[in-house]
DNA sequence: GGATGATCATAT
DNA sequence: ATATGATCATCC
């Protein structure tokens, strides 16, 4: 938390500088280049493996984009779904649970009128799910994992979820992955992620905001 | 303008 | 192909 309270207010490229990364002219071909950008300012370890950034702390680390308003513009990815061997899975046994546990979240302008190397980051703020927004999590959850279960994964769109959604995430639409199909069977689909909604993500801003 | 579905880069 | 980091692009 000092570190982050040193990147407060700083812009992304003497970020960038101070680890010797090169800033790209914008996101266009490197989506993810800020949270890899800052998960290296701040040393986060977990790389591409599935678990906390911060694995002996179990804290996730998310970069939320920011909007000229002050709240989040983008959902937040979260973790691959599991759409095949889903028996026996439930939200306190889940890898969703296990990364919101614990959520360092850290605003950054994202505004498309600032340039990428002028954007600042905010302060962090050190998160973790009150009871009932667990329940609620939990609940997205397991119906999902139902879902899946009983072979519907390609009936789930974006629409279902109060605070998890489920998404497409792949390289591209030709991508598959092993699933489960209305009869049972194995079938091939899209890979597809659980990302959490700007609405949920606006609630926490604003409660820090008026905390 | 916001949300959904699609996509980009990289490491293993 | 699977996982991470996400934002892009199109549609309503």
């Amino acid at each position: 938390m000092q570190r982050v309270e040193m990147i407060a207010g700083m812009d992304l490229a003497s970020l960038a500088r101070s680890i010797q990364v090169d800033i790209p002219e914008n996101l266009r071909r490197e989506k993810g280049w800020v949270g890899q950008m800052l998960e290296k300012v701040l040393g986060a370890t977990a790389g591409n493996k599935p678990e906390p950034d911060f694995v002996d702390l179990g804290i996730e680390l998310k970069t939320l984009p920011i909007d000229s308003r002050g709240f989040p513009s983008e959902s937040t990815y979260v973790c691959v779904v599991p759409l095949a061997h889903t028996v026996g899975l439930h939200w306190n046994n889940s890898l969703v649970r296990a990364k919101l546990n614990h959520v360092l979240w850290l605003p950054v302008e994202a505004d498309k009128n600032i340039p990428l190397a002028k954007r600042r980051v905010g302060m962090g703020i050190l998160w973790q799910p009150t009871s009932e927004i667990e329940s609620k999590l939990a609940c997205d959850y397991d119906e999902f994992i139902d879902r899946i279960t009983l072979g519907e994964v390609e009936a789930i769109t974006a629409h279902q979820g109060e605070f998890l959604q489920i998404r497409p995430k792949a390289a591209n639409s030709s991508v598959l992955t092993a699933g489960i199909g209305a009869e049972g069977q194995s079938i091939r689909t899209l890979p597809r992620g659980f990302y959490l909604r700007p609405s949920f993500t606006r609630q926490i801003i604003s409660q820090w905001k008026s905390g």
